[in-house]
DNA sequence: GACTAAAATT
């Protein structure tokens, strides 16, 4: 009898620990819904049923849940009130643990300890010093919380001493001061702790390769990591982030073939790292194969399209991954964020905007500068002004944002305005604010203010002029008419021209038909971008322009020989939060292609009326012969206008981004379509924005 | 059953 009994209450307890332990499974796995159903579906609970339930709340970022039940439960233990203060702490609400710690019956060591990690989790460090020695019966664990806070704050030598105080050292411990030596680049003293360990684990041989890595000892790390008795996932990853934040792309690509195990954040590495190298399909085999992807895993990817230059790809991917539901968190919001910008997905960088609101993010100053940037590549000046006047503390990198932003915009006044504010009040100005300041006093104009600036950089400023700012130097003249000046400057430069001076050049020649000086500048940038179609084209064109066919053969040759191909133009439009890709040509892929066509005919007419003729001598564009066969009306440009045209509401702006430059054609062609319909078009092409009002664009015709 | 150390594009 006696025995019976004992045996049933062993199934008893032996299936509340089963289903305590799926609730602490389901959990773990982000199924909080699944945790729950077993919870609910207990015959008996536990206190640590509670417990766990509890917990899996906190896990899965639900305080307020986690708290609703703690509240309901009646058997509380200390356990129980430890983890609402950890759980808090996990969440982020360090002042609410301090609630919970403050109130609580009684506390042991783990509420203090937790407590103390609360405050060095949140950079309050004195706080939790104060903490750490009113607490009584400190352990192990507590002195090694307290030595992590006072490395992250990058007290090493504190950190040693405190460290030489402690009762006891476990392999935690060391580790931590040998994590704390590398962060400080003090290398002899981090290995001497490894060297005199009494034992190691994973975790130390770990920290070891990382922190060499870190200081880029790629080599030394590898030595390490071929001798260290046993690897995990992180060793791993560690070791092939070596690699590729160095850009040794052969070793990393090789190491990541032998992982027995392909972790989310190696595969992420590794996509950037082929990204970085240029090699795209790589990348996305490593994306393709991946049986589980992260959100950065996606931005990754993104962000490699984006480099490369294949901006199709890019948002193919962002609206896929959105479609799939992925949530961005802090880090990869940002990289979408500068994805916006490139893209000039408004409504996308508007939705990522109200996240980065929504959790607080947009308080950051770094934040906000690339809030600014990517508003004003978006073509909403209006949004990047109310980010920068809603901002107090503003640095440097902030107001360069918004003088380069009215620069782009060719609103050259208002950047001068913000320039002249700057120095008021005492920021200041670096080289990046000097190349803003400085073309924009190209756009207005303003030939002798900028030189003025310009003289002024290094005496006044303590800023050595680079050959960016010889290339808005080049471009101020050209634009003045000055294009002899303009070469004589680049001849006198201390510093060798490169191809952004060069093509300032080509640009002053393009405008006052400069033919001689203009094949100069082209093979000089041949010379120096061997792999842009743009630079053959255009030289080819001259060519063809002068009847030297000979040398257009021979050009085209050369290109066949280097493989060099032209990205294909294609322009895009968003509309109602859906971005609309036109590629040269036809908009039989669209769905309202009949309606598309139907607009083209009527602008056509229109034009007609006005007093429009083709115009396809653009000799000094980088525009392909068979483009300029076909019809002018089709060019991409001109297919999403006509959509944005339909779809846009009146009274609101139509921006078209476009991937190559506006040909001549169409530059006047739009500007009569905003003319006779009465609306305002901005399209910003490779290199800067036009808007098109009232028949008239703001870069003057000059681009 | 609760508290500690290692990998992650701005």
């Amino acid at each position: 009898m006696r025995v019976r009994f004992i045996l049933y209450r062993r199934y008893c307890t032996s299936n509340a620990i089963f289903s305590n332990s799926q609730i602490s499974r389901y959990a773990r796995l982000g199924q909080i819904e699944n945790a729950r159903m077993v919870f609910d579906e207990m015959p008996e609970r536990t206190t640590v049923s509670w417990n766990s339930m509890i917990a899996g709340y906190f896990q899965n970022n639900q305080p307020g849940e986690a708290r609703k039940m703690f509240d309901r439960m009646q058997l509380r233990n200390l356990v129980s009130w430890n983890g609402l203060i950890s759980g808090y702490i996990k969440n982020g609400m360090v002042s609410e643990a301090r609630k919970v710690f403050d109130s609580m019956p009684e506390r042991n060591v783990v509420s203090w300890t937790s407590m103390v990690r609360g405050y060095v989790q949140e950079g309050k460090i004195s706080e939790a010093e104060s903490l750490f020695w009113q607490m009584p019966g400190k352990n192990v664990v507590s002195w090694t919380v307290m030595l992590g806070g006072l490395i992250q704050d990058g007290r090493v030598d504190e950190a040693r001493r405190f460290y030489d105080l402690m009762p006891e050292k476990d392999v935690v411990a060391r580790t931590n001061m040998i994590g704390g030596y590398f962060q400080a680049g003090r290398l002899a003293e981090a290995r001497e702790i490894f060297d005199e360990m009494p034992r190691r684990n994973v975790v130390t041989w770990t920290t070891m390769i990382s922190g060499y890595v870190q200081n880029q000892r790629v080599d030394v790390a590898r030595k390490l990591f071929e001798v260290m008795p046993e690897k995990n996932e992180v060793s791993w990853t560690a070791m092939l982030m070596g690699y590729t934040q160095c850009g040794r792309i052969t070793e990393a690509s090789e190491l990541f073939r032998a992982m027995p195990v392909k972790s989310v954040v190696a595969c992420n590495a590794m996509i950037l790292g082929y990204g970085h190298n240029g090699e795209v399909e790589e990348a996305r085999q490593v994306f393709d194969n991946m049986r589980e992807k992260d959100d950065q895993t996606w931005s990754a990817m993104i962000k490699v399209y984006e480099r490369k230059g294949l901006e199709l790809e890019a948002l193919k991917l962002f609206t896929l991954m959105q479609r799939e539901g992925v949530r961005p968190n802090f880090p990869s919001l940002i990289s979408l964020l500068s994805v916006c910008g490139s893209l000039a997905t408004l409504d996308h960088g508007t939705q990522i905007h109200a996240q980065l609101v929504r959790n607080q993010f947009d308080l950051d100053v770094y934040v906000a500068s690339v809030l600014i940037t990517m508003y004003v590549k978006c073509g909403n000046l209006v949004k990047a002004k109310q980010v920068f006047d809603r901002f107090g503390e503003r640095d440097v990198v902030m107001w360069n944002s918004i003088i380069t932003g009215y620069a782009q915009h060719g609103l050259g006044e208002e950047a001068l305005q913000v320039f002249q504010k700057m120095c008021s009040l005492g920021i200041p100005p670096d080289d990046i604010t000097f190349i803003g300041v400085l073309s924009a006093c190209s756009y207005s104009g303003k030939v002798e203010q900028g030189h003025e600036i310009f003289g002024t950089m290094k005496s006044k400023y303590q800023v050595e002029p680079g050959t960016a700012h010889y290339a808005c130097m080049v471009d101020l003249l050209g634009r003045a008419g000055q294009v002899k000046q303009a070469m004589d400057l680049i001849e006198k430069m201390p510093v060798e021209a490169d191809a952004i001076v060069w093509g300032a050049l080509l640009g002053a020649c393009r405008t006052h038909m400069k033919l001689d000086l203009a094949e100069v500048a082209a093979k000089k940038l041949i010379q120096l971008e061997p792999h842009n179609a743009g630079h053959y084209i255009l030289l080819s064109n001259m060519y063809a322009s002068k009847g030297r066919w000979h040398e257009v053969a021979d050009l085209r040759k050369t290109m066949g020989a280097k493989s060099i191909t032209k990205s294909p133009g294609c322009s895009w439009i968003e509309v109602e939060h859906k971005v609309h890709m036109f590629t040269w040509g036809e908009t039989t892929g669209h769905p309202e292609h009949v309606m598309i066509m139907r607009m083209l005919e009527r602008l056509g007419v229109l034009l007609r009326e006005a007093g429009y003729c083709p115009d396809s001598s653009f000799v000094l564009h980088d525009v392909d012969e068979e483009e300029k066969v076909q019809s002018l009306g089709y060019h991409s440009e001109k297919l999403a206008i006509a959509y944005g045209l339909l779809k846009v509401p009146q009274g609101m702006p139509i921006r078209v981004m476009k991937n190559l430059r506006v040909c001549g054609d169409c530059h006047s062609a739009i500007k009569l379509i905003a003319k006779v319909t009465g609306r305002e078009i901005i399209v910003r092409d490779a290199n800067r924005f036009h808007h098109f009002k009232d028949g008239l664009c703001s870069c003057r015709d000059y681009w």
